[in-house]
DNA sequence: CGGCATCCGGGAAGATACTG
DNA sequence: CAGTATCTTCCCGGATGCCG
């Protein structure tokens, strides 16, 4: 019957005039904000999400980005002709989320329990380095590398003091850097040499080697809470 | 038989290294944010966390305490005597979530489907100020007054362009004034005139009226993000 | 293949009653 | 007052299958 329909209330809210529980009700659902972490560089199509989500199921991706869409966080766009693919987007509010994503990220980072060995995603390698960035190790530093992680290509460098980290391959940059995140966490983290993970052939690096080196530097994880 | 108890695995984590990812697998599950919310301004009891989160289960309550307990974000702890009352607080680490929590706040206010007319704890107000304190505002201001909020007394104040909340009684103040979260919250976010909510009772300013009136002055809501 | 509906099993959340 | 026990309901996760 279609009364069934008329019936479908309980959208289970937690009723809170707080802007932190409205907060929760935006986005509190399981997986959501890892969605909004993969879409923070861009447009992603479904299979990307889905691929970058290891453990999530269709149907739940399916859930999330309905009700992403429906309360104005993410879009679905198609892309121009020829791709006429359709893809996802944050709106411009969505993207303003990305702070919280990253103090979220600096703040876990220090609990006792955080396993940096586990796999990675690699827009979660960039925003990594948004948090974790340190701006006083950066002077006088200007570099900009290419990294090929899987099928996709990212923008990384420093100018200024500050950090630059996009989705795409630069038109112009000093070393090209091919592994993946899961490396480049170790390398840069966990303080892995560089040799090593060449020699390993975990890495391959085609250009300024002291490119590399230098913006591994730039990064430091905060002390343990233990 | 016993074997059950062998097989209770099934710690359902993200299995990521993200930092974001690591923190929703700390304070992710519903409710446990608002918990911690709750503590933000110091030691609670059981009963007290439960009156404040309408809608929290004693179950569901006891599972998040002893989750974020055995993650280290907050301990049990026994007030000294002659209380000899069992609280929970917040880590020190804990307590470092709380830019998040305001971060949060602050951008889901800017939702279209937020409703400042809902029910709102007196911790989440305190802390609705921290996030929507406008110091350019502030400029020479210098006030300090007591809320009575329910059981529950607060300082709220302003010096140095800096906003002052704590749980707790002030020592001395300019203006002591008894009311209900949500009708600070219409005074303050909603610009409800003070002498309206006089005449309805529904608050009562014992001091200086103007200390009231020149701190919610003071708090502006973000634009919507329609 | 990408996107989405449907069915099912397990487990977490919600409501209520009960105990020290 | 501070939880525990129990039952129900709903969500999540996995599999399958449909359709453009």
């Amino acid at each position: 019957m279609e009364l069934e329909k008329i019936t479908k209330r309980s959208y289970r809210s937690y009723d809170d005039a707080c802007g932190t529980a409205h907060a929760l009700d935006l986005l509190g659902e399981r997986w959501a904000l890892l969605v909004v972490r993969e879409l923070m560089l861009g447009p992603r199509r479904f299979g990307d999400l889905r691929a970058s989500l290891p453990g999530i199921s269709a149907n739940v991706l399916t859930q999330r980005l309905e009700g992403l869409e429906a309360n104005g966080v993410l879009r679905r766009t198609k892309l121009p002709p020829p791709a006429s693919v359709q893809v996802y987007e944050l709106t411009e509010w969505g993207l303003e989320a990305e702070p919280i994503l990253v103090a979220l990220g600096r703040w876990a980072t220090r609990s006792p329990r955080h396993d940096p060995a586990l796999p990675l995603s690699a827009v979660a390698l960039m925003l990594s380095f948004r948090a974790k960035f340190e701006p006083d190790k950066s002077g006088g530093l200007d570099l900009a590398m290419e990294f090929r992680l899987g099928p996709e290509a990212f923008t990384v460098g420093v100018r200024d003091r500050r950090l630059i980290t996009e989705r795409g391959a630069p038109l112009r940059s000093d070393a090209l850097v091919t592994s993946t995140p899961e490396t480049l966490a170790g390398l840069i983290y966990g303080k892995v040499p560089l040799a090593t993970l060449e020699g390993q052939g975990a890495l391959v690096i085609d250009g300024d080697r002291a490119a590399l080196e230098n913006f591994a530097g730039l990064f430091e994880l905060p002390p343990k809470a233990d």
